[in-house]
DNA sequence: ATCTCGTTATGCTTTTTTTGCATAACGAGA
DNA sequence: TCTCGTTATGCAAAAAAAGCATAACGAGAT
């Protein structure tokens, strides 16, 4: 296999909306997995190098459109407190990275297909 | 079929890169077919109800990054000028319109099987 | 040779969106 | 009652996007 002078590459981006509003896509996706994995909110934001602020109103947007609940926040105690998902939410993420794994091998091979014989696309 | 009261539904965007930067998109996509048809890029930018400034500096941008000529503009004559596509650049195009076509409708299958028998997602 | 006209080309202002800082509120456990 | 690290927000700063106004252009008409 030669290589090609043409780097012309495919991306994609699939998210699940709710009445014209994204409810997840690949960034909460990886928020989701950060506090399922660290219990709070906080040290998911630090896990993914990303302000607090920021972190905290992702989660707002999300379960402002969610049409269930999303995380159970504690606040106080020892540990200061923490959040966790709710079983739907678990779901929730569950189907959707089903749902892109399969469908990024899939955009990789129409794209090659379609664009493989041609140099300038 | 009942009607579901979970109203989730998935949304996909699918575009072309050049070294880390974004060639040919859905936006992209309209803006060429409209020059095409139209012969110039303000005829285009009408047509698509957006303002000539936005369409030029997209067509720039998209120019900067591809690796061949996109557009052939002329300036004065009876008409004032136009813009017309490359060859290079409606195979571009083409080729585009068919990846598009083909990965919608696979990204929604994936999603009713993913998403068809579980309301919360 | 000059004028005309509708286009391409671009600087600059305004608006919108995003990002980040700083700080208050909280409450279970010590 | 005090402490501590979290959740919760107001507000400012920065970045990105959108839009206004205007210059530059040059083939054809005069």
């Amino acid at each position: 296999m030669q290589k090609k002078h043409n780097e012309i590459y495919v991306r994609s981006k699939i998210w699940l909306e709710v009445a014209g509003q994204p409810l997840l896509g690949g960034g909460r996706e990886r928020l989701l997995q950060a506090v399922e994995r660290t219990g709070s909110i906080r040290a998911a934001a630090i896990e993914l190098g990303i302000s607090y602020r920021r972190a905290w109103s992702q989660l707002r947007d999300l379960e402002n459109i969610a049409p269930f609940a999303v995380l159970e926040r504690t606040k106080g105690g020892k540990g200061g407190g923490g959040a966790r998902l709710t079983a739907e939410a678990k779901v929730l993420l569950k189907n959707y990275e089903s749902l892109i794994n399969g469908v990024r091998a899939e955009i990789d091979r129409r794209f090659v297909a379609h664009f493989a014989e041609s140099d300038e696309g």
